[in-house]
DNA sequence: GTGCCACCTGCCCGTGTGGGCAGGCGGGCG
DNA sequence: CGCCCGCCTGCCCACACGGGCAGGTGGCAC
């Protein structure tokens, strides 16, 4: 069987019977899109949404506090953050303190290390 | 519009645009099946294939660097770091000097971000 | 009006950090 | 032997950091 030029092939990887036997049926006859054989490479995998990185937990953390985390995590000093953001660098101390209570962290390093396993930031 | 009952709703969770919209027609058209709108649960994901972490890369640390590195991660000051080793705090100092060659860091902050980046040492 | 929240600002102080300088040792290799 | 590497150690210095204290403004809800 020759394979159509620019065909999509996906993976199933859905772990409930139900769906994958419904998503396998919906995908059947689709031009342009076909299931993976056993031994291909496949373009793209459909899975079960628990699989993909959880949303953004919210952490409580101001839009200001975020701004300064994500400078934070590029190993900014309360100078540049300041410098960045517009403010006194008194401002930006605050709100890494700030930062530090509620991600519970002992200093910035922890903080960009917490916040990035909680999830907060990408890093 | 009402949904129709039993609809399988996917989300894209697809890197590649052109893939992610090739994807996005393919599947725009099919009866039975749509697309997740914002604030939606889906019933499915699709992933680019091997989404895994990338093996660590070697990133020319000694073992020793290493062991720093992850005392680092978890918010160490040199003086904490000294002590878990072993060592004189300046040596530790010295390790973490190297460690912020290596990583091409501006401080131990930017090292921790930039190392776990790398996938050198994983949160 | 009051209280809460987010954001802003300044000062003081002790400790921590990073970069520089210096030195050393042991092990492996040519 | 000399050289390289990893690891160790000390000192000096300027700057950064974190925690404490104090103050302020504006917006919003009750």
């Amino acid at each position: 069987m020759t394979q159509p030029p620019g065909t999509v092939v996906i993976a199933l990887a859905i772990g409930e019977a139900g769906l994958a036997d419904r998503l396998a049926a919906l995908l059947a006859d689709i031009p342009g899109l076909r299931l993976v054989a056993a031994g291909e490479a496949a373009d793209a995998v459909l899975v079960m949404p628990g699989a993909a990185p959880s949303p953004d937990p919210d952490s409580g953390l101001t839009p200001r506090e975020r701004e300064v985390l994500a400078l934070l995590a590029e190993g900014a000093s309360n100078k540049l953050i300041a410098r960045r953001l517009g403010i006194s660098s008194h401002t930006a101390k605050f709100h890494v303190g700030s930062l530090l209570d509620k991600l519970d962290a002992t200093g910035r390093t922890d903080a960009v290390a917490q916040a990035a396993r909680l999830g907060v930031i990408h890093l």
